[in-house]
DNA sequence: CTAATTGCTCCAGTGGCTAGAGGTTCAAGA
DNA sequence: TCTTGAACCTCTAGCCACTGGAGCAATTAG
């Protein structure tokens, strides 16, 4: 049996995150001490260990609990599991491709500065005058 | 003279968004019609602009209001502005990295699934079994 | 003049936590 | 066995950057 604490050591994920878990419906309700705290076994331990590494990958809580009730059939097609890690991985993509751009512009606008006042900074200017930019955003 | 609807159409920026900027300091009261509703003119639009394009860059709210603070002083160094450009340079460099492993594994993941069932879906038991990824993270 | 659109303020909600107040329980050492 | 201090409990509010709705007032096109 663990506390709280312990889960929280284990899976690195802070204490009032796991009952913020617990309230979104993550995270079945534990068991309680005589003194009303949370006991958790090793099944919830591993559920957590689910949650923290979805959530690593940027999975949504909503997409989590939909894999969770998923893994509860395992005799269920697994199309839907399939797909919310493909959509997943899409919209990573999908950052990785915006940030590029915004690196690519930021570069020029952090290393174009040569003026020593405010009044002829290329941050500023650079901010100020879209038409300074190379792409389109 | 401009109102927040135009403002809006003209910068792409929502209405409710225009009000908030106003409330957090971004930008100054503006003028009022007889009526009671906001009239801007072009330094306001510029403003504007800049906050709309400095957003997009991913820069905080906080962030772009020290812009705009060391912008009325032409007359400083602009060594700030150097610095908040290249914090963020940096800050989107680590996104972008962090990113890409989750593009790495959830490649993995979402490419692997070869199972019919939720029962051996690789998707799933990748996430359950934190052993099955390459990287660390 | 009328009707549709746009505007106003104020308040509440989003997601995913995080922190604090004020109190209770637990576990280890004396 | 007692004590002390850490860990736990619930409840509430705050974070960021918006977004949306209610209920009403002003503007504008026909």
């Amino acid at each position: 049996m663990y506390s709280i604490g312990d889960l929280s050591r284990l899976t690195k994920v802070k204490v009032p995150t796991i009952r913020y878990y617990e309230q979104m419906g993550l995270l079945d309700a534990p068991e309680r001490s005589e003194g009303n705290q949370r006991r958790f076994g090793k099944p919830e331990l591993e559920r957590l260990a689910f949650i923290r590494h979805a959530r690593d990958l940027g999975l949504k809580i909503d997409s989590i609990r939909q894999l969770i009730d998923l893994s509860g059939h395992p005799d269920r097609p697994c199309g839907d599991a399939d797909r919310i890690a493909k959509e997943q991985l899409a919209s990573v993509r999908e950052r990785i491709a915006s940030l590029r751009k915004l690196e690519a512009e930021l570069e020029r606008i952090a290393t174009c500065c040569t003026g020593e006042t405010v009044g002829d900074c290329y941050v500023i200017r650079a901010l100020s005058d879209h038409a300074l930019c190379d792409g389109d955003h």
